[in-house]
DNA sequence: TAATTATATTTCGAATTCGAAATAATTACA
DNA sequence: TGTAATTATTTCGAATTCGAAATATAATTA
């Protein structure tokens, strides 16, 4: 059949399912990028710029602009590393914490109503293969 | 385990795929957006901006500013249509034909070798997986 | 046929994204 | 120790992306 069939189908899950997670998101007046970062530091308590990069998928030349607009949103505070001052630890406002709070549960009830038409195996299945794949596109 | 697991391996495979791609095709000068729409005139001869957009996943909005710039750099042409004049068919230059002549089953082959580390039953209920997914995401 | 609704496309303004180069601090090592 | 290489982060400029509203034409319906 089409030999592309699968980057296709990928693609579009990948789509449908980021704008549903983009405007589930969008009602607390974040974005993707953003919820990242606060979905990392929710996890994590502190972490670095660089500890927030290797976490997300946002670009480091992106990441300070997104930084920037949490700390205005009042969501994250940033403070230089006694240890190494090149770097910058983040971590969670109460205001972030009390929103991701509120927030997280939702999002992650929300994915989860939308994966459940997969039963069980199918999903480990799913898994496995995109795993794979994501290891197998950074060989290239 | 960890309930959001699918969606993020989903998320980082799309992401490293499409980073594949995408440095794949700016080789020639494309973008991924641009490659999908020469990409969908080279399999159907004409179609109007709609019928574009129905095939691929940039929105309306964005698709003006795609389009023009495919003219603008000589690969496809664009007419009013006579029998509906609100819309605008499209086609590839001979240029343009000669340039997916080139570099479209290169791109294939791109994608095939990053693909092939699934085999081909894994393959299929990836599909099927992404394929549920997709519509599932679309009814929230 | 006039008025209403629907469809195709563009415009607008603003936000986001990116890669490449710059800056600043740390580490390696000659 | 001094210099080079590495790492963390930011800046820059430009391109892309988006949703919402506008425009223009076509189809429907009263």
């Amino acid at each position: 059949m089409n030999e592309l069939k699968t980057i296709t189908v990928l693609f579009r899950a990948y789509n449908s399912l980021e704008k549903a997670v983009r405007d589930d998101i969008a009602k607390y007046g974040l974005n993707t990028s953003e919820f990242g970062v606060l979905e990392a530091l929710y996890h994590k308590e502190k972490l670095s710029v660089k500890g927030v990069i290797d976490k997300v998928l946002t670009p480091n030349s992106s990441m300070s602009y997104v930084i920037e607009n949490l700390v205005n949103k009042g969501y994250i505070i940033k403070k230089q590393s006694e240890k190494d001052k090149r770097s910058y630890v983040l971590e969670l406002t109460l205001v972030g914490r009390n929103l991701m709070d509120e927030i997280f549960p939702l999002h992650k009830q929300n994915i989860r109503d939308i994966l459940n038409v997969l039963d069980k195996e199918e999903e480990v299945v799913l898994q496995k293969a995109l795993v794979k794949i994501g290891k197998s596109s950074l060989r290239k």
